[in-house]
DNA sequence: TGCTGAATTTATAACGTTTTAAATGGCCAG
DNA sequence: CTGGCCATTTAAAACGTTATAAATTCAGCA
């Protein structure tokens, strides 16, 4: 079959496949046909005879065949990558690896690669985001911690370059994002506080720069305005804030007039940090005061069942951004289907009924 | 200065710099010199003169040109890509999160990428390193949850392929690594148990597949056979049960005779679980009973005071073994000098004296 | 037979870099 | 002025892939 006839390169075709990794010559040599042929095949392009498509794919399998990962970049310019800005605060309870086994799974089975991007290396994000799109390191971006005038999203939007946030922005232009309905979360968490019969809730709410700091804050004070009742908004501290931070904020308030009977906290380490706080002026959690919490891993129930709990599955999160971005990626221009709220699951417990 | 008589690709030479990406034939355009000489210029190389080096650098770093990696990687064969083997087990309390950082930090400077592989693609870590291995993936490969036969480490050697391992094996053939010296911190820990006048002291230990949990074991039972106290390794649960898992397994152990009375975790949550399981029991700790744990957030010893604790600080881990991987893949060859075993830092306050 | 067009395959060039080998030019000994 | 040597620069090829345009085959039909 093979065309002896070839001068070219003819020094070790006796051995049919060369030392080393597989290319396209090597199934071209083995099947004799054109490398272009190959690499057409293997696109299943219309053009090519289903026959040949067959034959050549499975010469591919046989041998062992994966496309050079360089090559590709280099003549098609994508990248076949996507980043992820790891922020340094995100270190605490899994955050960052939850996201992204959930964004692997996404890109599971796809040409996609994920690579961290951690952005203490640029001093601000906006310089790393500049970095990436500048040197085409990656064909998409994701993202957290967005702000309601993101820096970082404006900047993507002028370049048409794909991205999701995890969070949304208060920007004129809309653009992809997968979320976690934080809204509704604070609203029915604190509702739940006042159905327990707690008359003065306070929140401990999300660092004032990011959007789900607002979403937190407007929820609650739905709730408490539905209820006529007091409130409070502790100062000072906020989700990021050190366990340590937090626990003393807690104590100190309590040595002042009118203290809160009650917290919602957005996180675990929130949510714990207030109890010792709590414990510390000997008051205890289900008797003298209530907790809701929003919990990411499965730790704050198991040591503290008394505390309610809603779950945020961030593994999920990763996995919708990952899909929104390949979407986004793959030509879709209608954003609507790129913008995914989702609805946090209130345990049937939480009665609605005030 | 620039010759004019040069008709090579001078369609567009009005425009001195291309639309799009710089590459070294705009530098080339705009010098006057070869493209070989421009990249030859950049890499320092000693036949290019001085001078010529000198213009060629100001000119890149005016029009801020940046090399294609792909073409690098193409040509050269080396990827620039560090690859870490991302765990499903490591979500908890940023293990991942904290060795990326450190990671990141060390390849900061450098043409090194960090890109993570998630070992749940394939179903198990050694075809994980299968593929990145045979495809070219990467340069480097760091990875943890060591065991003392590794077969990850030991297919790597076999192939001499670069890898750092987060703790130690077994094997005859010795390879790098960085790990703490958790025999030291069990030793230790276990002594200052007995220091507070415990006499029995209870075990959570690692996996028992995992080489630490080994070493966990040997620090404990040193310490426990030089004291001739008595002691239990509480069985059914380790490091990696979920915090329900352990606080359940020790409010049983509570209920048979002849319980102990202090304990040495591993983990954070471990510690956390145990207190949970104890409280339930009516115990209080550092009445009753005392814990002695590993920390690697911040978050145990602000929550928990009165549970002693060592820290683990595993972005620095992760900056050594970023370190490390470059020297092994710079050539060092004396493996003696890319083992790090990482000294616990020990608080003045855990006195010696027995 | 010879022409047309469809179906299938192919040669060539290009992406941006590095490597190999060769060219250029200056300088000095003979 | 020839030849040789050094320092410096350069041309050409290659890495593995895909895009463009061209070639080949073959059937149908005048």
């Amino acid at each position: 079959m093979a065309d002896p006839s070839k001068p070219a390169h003819a020094e070790d075709s006796g051995l049919a496949v060369k030392r080393g990794k597989p290319t396209l010559r090597t199934i071209a040599e083995i099947t004799g046909l054109a490398v272009t042929t190959v690499s057409r095949a293997l696109s299943d392009a219309p053009q090519i005879s289903i026959e040949t498509r067959r034959r050549v794919r499975e010469v591919a399998d046989e041998i062992g065949y994966s496309p050079d990962r360089a090559a590709q970049r280099l003549k098609t310019g994508r990248t076949n990558v996507i980043g992820v800005l790891l922020d340094p605060h995100e270190e605490i309870l899994g955050y960052g690896t939850s996201i992204m086994s959930g964004i692997a799974k996404a890109l599971q089975g796809t040409a996609y690669h994920l690579i961290v991007m951690p952005n203490f290396l640029n001093s601000t994000n906006v310089e790393a985001v500049n970095y990436i799109t500048r040197n085409g390191m990656a064909d998409g971006l994701i993202f957290s911690r967005t702000e309601p005038l993101d820096p970082r999203v404006r900047l993507l939007s002028d370049l048409g370059f794909p991205f999701v946030t995890h969070g949304r922005t208060e920007l004129s232009t809309p653009h992809p994002y997968v979320d976690y309905d934080n809204f509704t979360f604070s609203y029915q968490a604190t509702k739940r506080l006042i159905a327990k019969g707690r008359r003065k809730p306070a929140l401990i709410s999300g660092p004032a720069d990011f959007t789900f700091a607002g979403h937190l804050q407007h929820g609650f004070m739905t709730a408490v305005r539905e209820a006529g009742c007091a409130y409070e908004i502790l100062s000072g501290i906020d989700l990021d804030s050190p366990a340590g931070a937090i626990r003393d904020r807690v104590r100190q308030r309590y040595a002042e007039p009118d203290p809160p009977d009650s917290f919602m906290c957005g996180g675990e380490v929130c949510a714990l940090a207030t109890i010792t706080g709590m414990s510390d002026c000997g008051l205890t959690l289900g008797r003298e005061y209530d907790i809701v919490a929003k919990q990411t891993s499965h730790l704050l129930s198991a040591i503290q069942p008394q505390v309610e709990t809603i779950y945020e599955d961030l593994t999920a999160t990763g996995e919708d951004m990952g899909r929104v971005l390949l979407q986004k990626i793959g030509g879709e221009s209608d954003v609507s289907k790129l913008q995914l709220l989702l609805c946090p699951q209130i345990p049937s417990s939480f009665g609605t009924a005030g």
